[in-house]
DNA sequence: TTTCGTCAAGAGCAGTGCTCTCTAATTTGT
DNA sequence: ACAAATTAGAGAGCACTGCTCTTGACGAAA
């Protein structure tokens, strides 16, 4: 009576994918800014009200689907990346999957990676799905053969100890030189798929896909995979 | 009598800086987000359709806060840079001058690098503007003595045109490996500092002053400044 | 001085997020 | 099996938004 869910609770699950597939189609066509909740309702055939049972604000929906965007770009990364093939490839194959999927779901991606839209929605939820692509960038490291990279003498220390800390959370035994190279990477992957998406390369480098292409072997090189 | 501003254009001419001001005023407290019309009006003292005579359209007074906000970071990167120091030096002051405005005028920034907000707003008006703090940059490469970076034979020719039709354009004599690597470096500066407002640094390299600084110095190893 | 274009104001429309109350349905405890 | 408690949706309503249209007053040119 309690594992085997009850009818209510079973349709109130239903329900709550519903209006998140509702929102998320929203989404796609006229973006957050133009997300309206009276819209869901009248989609799914409710009235306005009821949709405060499931989320109690507009933001909170909104929230939900920033969580789902995450899951969704970190899985289209972990899916792409087959660990039986060499680390550059890899490394290759995250960069175009992440560059892939935000292309694909524009609005999406600008929710979780354009400007944060409500005062502050708690990060805290977003943290553990915010990470996926970066740490499936930190797999192919942690994998592959890197070449050597001088240490930087000029490492100030604030930031070497951040390193220290996130190389020990991670579990990886990586130079704080190297993952100081891990995180600019990371920057400049989702600095060049915000600037495409957002329009920053016309009258650049507009159809922008060698460009990416050659900005994903750099950051390999860069950050000493073999 | 065309010259000389009649009373009524000046009175119009000031009206539409006191809008845009209050507006600003505004954004900085909500975000454009919350920017609403008849708060603005009501900040002036008169009634929001009045404001229509002014601006056609809430976007339409968008788009102009965000064509000042592109004036008002390229006028910092630009006022930062002293020709008279050594290259790499005045890098580093367009870097840290374009992160310190970003962070002075968060919202503003935001309205400029992150996610678009209308439909889309017509690039045209705002491509002069937004094109300054790259432009600095490229001032400082042009003045400089590089160090010689090889070129890449695995340049992919979508890129290298693209490359020189920019340095054309730009009357800039630079190979396209450092050309391109320049606009790697572009969206490296925006990316790091975008990272950091919209809260992607959490838990990672929280204060990002050290990180900042030290991504200055390699994008400048990077591009082959001395 | 008269005419003409511009301006602020006001009313009003359609839409929004959100709250509250009411009724109907379902789950739960006895 | 029945009553009590919880939960669901419907509807009205509040305060607000962007935007349009009309009306009357003011300033500039003829």
């Amino acid at each position: 009576m309690s594992a085997t869910s009850t009818a209510r609770e079973r349709a109130r699950a239903e329900l709550t994918r519903e209006i998140k597939d509702a929102a998320r189609r929203q989404l796609a066509e006229v973006g957050a800014h133009g997300l309206s909740l009276r819209a869901v309702a009248r989609e799914l055939g409710m009235v306005s009200s009821a949709l405060y049972r499931y989320f109690p604000s507009r933001d909170q929906l909104l929230t939900a689907l920033i969580i789902d965007a995450y899951n969704a770009i970190g899985e289209a990364a972990e899916s792409a990346d087959n660990p039986g093939q060499d680390p550059r490839e890899r490394w290759r194959a995250i960069w175009h999957a992440a560059r892939a999927w935000a292309r694909e779901h524009p609005h999406e991606y600008a929710l979780i990676y354009g400007s944060p839209i409500p005062g502050y929605q708690a990060p805290q939820d977003t943290i553990a799905s915010a990470g996926r692509v970066a740490l499936a960038l930190v797999e192919v490291i942690k994998s592959g053969a890197l070449r050597p990279i001088p240490d930087s003498p000029e490492l100030p220390d604030q930031l070497r100890e951040q390193a220290a800390v996130l190389t020990a959370t991670l579990g990886v035994d990586l130079s704080a030189t190297t993952m100081t190279r891990l995180l600019m990477a990371w920057t400049q992957l989702f600095g060049s798929i915000s600037f495409e998406l957002f329009g920053q390369y016309v009258n650049s480098v507009d159809p922008s896909d060698a460009f990416f292409a050659h900005t994903t072997r750099q950051m390999a090189d860069f950050v000493g995979l073999v």
